[in-house]
Parts: structure tokens; C-alpha cells; sequence
DNA sequence: TTTACTGCAAATATTTTGCAATATC
DNA sequence: GATATTGCAAAATATTTGCAGTAAA
């Protein structure tokens, strides 16, 4: 039974991987852009990471794991049409942009230790259904982000030799 | 009637300068840093400014208006200070870190049209208070901010000529 | 065949850092 | 007087752009 959990999960895995690809490509399509190897070698490749990334880890993910290697220029570029497409999103906590997939992945609010950079993500149902409740006339609302800065369990304890990260 | 309204105003203004003047000031001396003009000079200067700016205009202004004249380098390392005594707050919307002073301002949510980069500022009370009212275990929260992204009025009106702006 | 896309290198933009001069404590 | 802070310039970092070659349509 284990075994055919997971199983299942592969499957529903290489399955989303399929929509994905199939979300990509009708946004191309309908945005007469090219089906270019690069484009889906950089959707496979930000598919396979769960969490944050920047361009440089996407980069160096690809360039090291033997993938379709491809240059910054490019990943620039697309990651812009991922993010058009709604495939991807932006977040820009400390100086260089993190991005992150969205489909088949859950709604979660980000928590930001102001004392040692500690990015925290969390799941509130509640809080998530409130926000998406909300009314902003004449705004069309696509998608949200909420970050919530504080002291994570460590600081919050008064351990000085946290250092910020710069990620 | 009218005169002694803002007669009111124009004192409160003054009056919440001086308070901020103290909580810097409260904060310079708790931290055991140097009390110098160049640091009052850039906190009167950024609680003048109503709504969001960047380091470059926070130079411009101090640098053309007369006003005291500091470098790049000391409004770097002055406005975190002033994030660290929490009078300041940080945005990253587009590439450059945007500012805002926090002291004697209402909180507000930012509605981001993903088409022309606008940014718009809205209260939501109800909002607001479900937000503060959230739980994040072993979290001491401090401040938050809320990004709302999707299409502003005139974008959902299919303006074509509506470019994307820079900041 | 046309021209959008890619990769490279150069350019731009933003922020950080090293260091000598200066001013606070 | 000791040293934190400032200003300047250089360095580091992130992202964009120009252009020639390549490949998708």
C-alpha cells in the first residue's frame, strides 16, 4: 500500500508535469512566441526545485546536473514568460529576485526573520481565505503575497551569532 | 475655522517630528551609536517625503533643496538604522529598494498592476485587523506587508499604450 | 526564407566596501 | 584622544542590452 502511494504520487507528479508543460505551451501559442528546447528545458528544470531560487542557482542547476544548459540572457527571459504565463512567481526579499513555481504547489504566507534573514514559510487557511475575500475595486486581482517580518525562534532567543544572509 | 484646522495640522506635524526625533534618538543611544547632524538631517528629510522613494531621490532632494547634503554611502547606512529603529519600512517592488517612513502613517495594503508596474495604496481596515489578528507560532511579529498583484483600471481596459515603468 | 531567439560580452544600475579625513563622545 | 562615521572612489552584484549567429515556423 505504501508502495502504491507512492507510486501514486510519481505518477500525479510526471501528470502535472504534463499540464504544466501543456499550460506553457497554449501561453506560447496564443502569444505567437517560438517552442524553443530552452524554454522547456528551464520549465522542466524550475519544476524540479521546490522552494526559492534566483537566476544564478537555476544557472548553475543546469549547467551542473548535465542538463540543457542554457545562458543567463536566456533564463532572463523566459523566467519573465513563466511569470507572464502565471507558471512562476517573483519575490524580491533581500537584493536579488527569488522565484518560485506556482502550479501544484499551496498558498503560503512568508515569514521574515528581520535579525538572521530566515525565510519561514507558513500555511493559514484561514488568513489565506480572508485575503482572497477581500474587495479592491476597479483592481482585477490576480495573485497575492504576504510577508510578515519578525524574530524567528532562534532570535527570538537572543542567539547573537546569527549572521543575515544575503540571500 | 478653516485657518485654525490647519493651524492644528501644521503643529501636529510638528509635533510627531519631535517624537520621531526622540525615538531616533532613543534608539542612537540604546544601540550606542553617534548622535550626528547628518543622521537627523537625512530622518527630517525622509518623514517630509508622503509615500514611497528610492535612495538616488532621498540624494536629489537632499542635494538640490538646500538641505543638508550627505553621500550615498551615509543614506545607505543611515536608512537601516532607521529600518532597525523601525521608522522606516522597505519595499522591493521593481529592481531598486523602495522606502517609506512608518511613524504618523496609516497602514496600508499595495495593489500592483502587473501590466504598467503602478502601484496603489489601500486601506482596508477589515483587513488590516484579520492580518494582525493572525497567530504565527514561534514567530514575534513586527510589521507586514501585503502585495496584491493583477490589472489596475485603466489596464483592464485594454490601454495598449500603457508601458511598464522602470521603478 | 524570415525573423524570433540564443549566447556572449559590454553596458547599466544598485549596493557594498576600503580607506583616509573628520567629528562625536 | 580614541574611534565611529563620513565621503569618495573602486569593487561587487544583479540585470539589461546590442549584436552576430542559429534555428523555429
Amino acid at each position: 500500500m505504501l508502495v502504491d502511494d507512492l507510486h501514486l504520487l510519481v505518477v500525479r507528479d510526471k501528470d502535472s508535469d504534463k499540464v504544466v508543460e501543456q499550460i506553457f505551451t497554449e501561453y506560447l501559442n496564443s502569444k505567437g512566441h517560438r517552442k524553443t528546447p530552452e524554454r522547456y528545458a528551464i520549465l522542466d528544470t524550475v519544476y524540479s526545485i521546490n522552494g526559492h531560487f534566483d537566476i544564478d542557482s537555476l544557472y548553475s542547476i543546469m549547467k551542473e546536473e548535465g542538463k540543457f544548459s542554457v545562458s543567463r540572457a536566456t533564463l532572463y527571459n523566459t523566467i519573465t514568460l513563466l511569470i507572464d504565463a502565471q507558471l512562476v512567481i517573483r519575490h524580491q526579499f533581500g537584493n536579488s529576485s527569488q522565484y518560485e513555481k506556482t502550479y501544484d504547489r499551496s498558498i503560503h504566507h512568508h515569514l521574515i526573520c528581520t535579525k538572521c534573514g530566515k525565510i519561514i514559510e507558513q500555511k493559514n487557511k484561514q488568513l489565506q481565505k480572508e485575503i482572497e475575500a477581500a474587495e479592491f475595486s476597479k483592481f482585477k486581482v490576480s495573485h497575492y503575497s504576504l510577508y510578515v517580518y519578525g524574530l524567528c525562534e532562534k532570535c527570538i532567543k537572543g542567539n547573537k551569532h546569527n549572521k543575515k544572509q544575503t540571500q
